[in-house]
DNA sequence: TCATTTATTGACTCGTGTTCATTTATTGGC
DNA sequence: GCCAATAAATGAACACGAGTCAATAAATGA
């Protein structure tokens, strides 16, 4: 049956080009004016056709988290493929975590909506919920397997088990990429020029200050 | 005019017993199922009446936002009221953040929504935003003044300005704090359980991690 | 060609933040 | 104690956005 399976692939564009609508909403007015009338708009469809493709709001906003998470998971991935030392790819993968910040802001406006599902109890039914979730998952996997690698190759330490330096360097650097991330976005936020620093000094003395607890003595 | 002074007290009294409402709304439901209308209730007043006394729901929120940030900052100005050295002091504001959350759930979800605020453009109208930002920057004041004592008596390394480091100080610990809160209030967040930690050992291993990397060689 | 299934639509409901004209309470002067 | 003036409280009314659904249109296959 060609037709059944044309139908599904046409359903999946027509879901992309919503998604996409959303997404530009986004990126050009924040998650705060993010309407699903607006976005019916935008991808010109009505209002109830959305929702025959996402169960509710909160669905559609996953539906652009999956897209992030699946695009930081890849690029993380990419990193493990280099057979660098262990320390090196933690670093890579903390700045390709700063940059993509930086290069997809909404994407990681989608995060922070994820992360506050997570802390806030569940909110509502949402396919992508899982898909999202899984690929948190993931991310969090693949810097363990960084960690590990460091770890067998003598260029972290092993106070800690991998999993709990992993959960260290994932919740820090979070928090450091959220400063950048208000830098980046937020016109009033001049905490960074009122200390006189640069923004990329910022993850450098990260990386230094982390490294100095994380390295192996030499 | 001894009445027009009762007067701003008894106003200042059922601000405050208002806020007294939406905080105890806060602790059993979370901000997401606060609403105006069950704030009045709890409040015994009229949904009119709120508006007298709140510019909007932003501002009754960031007024608990207010009460958050003055603890906080004061049991900072506590711990820097002792003289330890200054990097026993930080750990001390590392481990007071920490206890701070777990104590007052609520009122940390109200300095996240200020950050929400922050991060996403100005939240229309509100007085008590400027307050709560100038707690902030107090509170963070208090952290560079810990870090510039410990520079000072040689417990820190000066590798960074007291106030990078502070930053540093205050993104990651923020990181770290929120893996604690999700796990406190989120009951499917089960991060820790599956990678075997204690949370006391998620702290503990940040300040070690952390204490390697500013503090002064011995 | 036509019955059946599938997709689309926009008017509708419902919840919630916000406003405002009206009512009620408080004050100060007589 | 009475009365005008001021302040506070009220809830009906409005605005806006999420989500629903009966009606309509399009696609399919016999």
């Amino acid at each position: 049956m060609g037709i059944t399976e044309r139908r599904i692939r046409e359903k999946e564009r027509k879901r992309s080009t919503m998604l996409d609508a959303a997404e530009s909403i986004l990126i050009e007015k924040g998650l705060d004016h993010l309407s699903m009338e607006y976005v019916a708009e935008k991808a010109e469809v009505s209002k109830g056709s959305l929702y025959q493709y996402f169960q509710n709001k909160n669905d559609l906003v996953l539906g652009i988290c999956y897209r992030a998470t699946q695009l930081l998971n890849n690029s993380f991935k990419e990193v493990l493929e280099s057979n660098r030392n262990g320390l090196m790819l933690v670093r890579e993968l903390g700045e390709r975590y700063l940059n993509y910040v930086k290069d997809h802001p909404q994407y990681y406006s989608s995060m922070k909506f994820l992360d506050n599902l997570h802390s806030s109890g569940v909110g509502g039914e949402s396919d992508y919920l899982e898909l999202c979730t899984k690929n948190r998952q993931e991310g969090f996997r693949l810097m363990v397997e960084a960690i590990q690698r460091g770890i067998d190759d003598g260029s972290i330490k092993n106070d800690f088990p991998a999993e709990q330096l992993a959960l260290l360097f994932w919740s820090t650097s979070h928090g450091v990429v959220t400063i950048s991330y208000m830098h980046q976005n937020y016109e009033h936020f001049k905490l960074l020029e009122r200390i006189g620093m640069q923004e990329n000094e910022l993850f450098n003395a990260y990386m230094h200050i982390l490294g100095c607890g994380i390295a192996a003595d030499t």
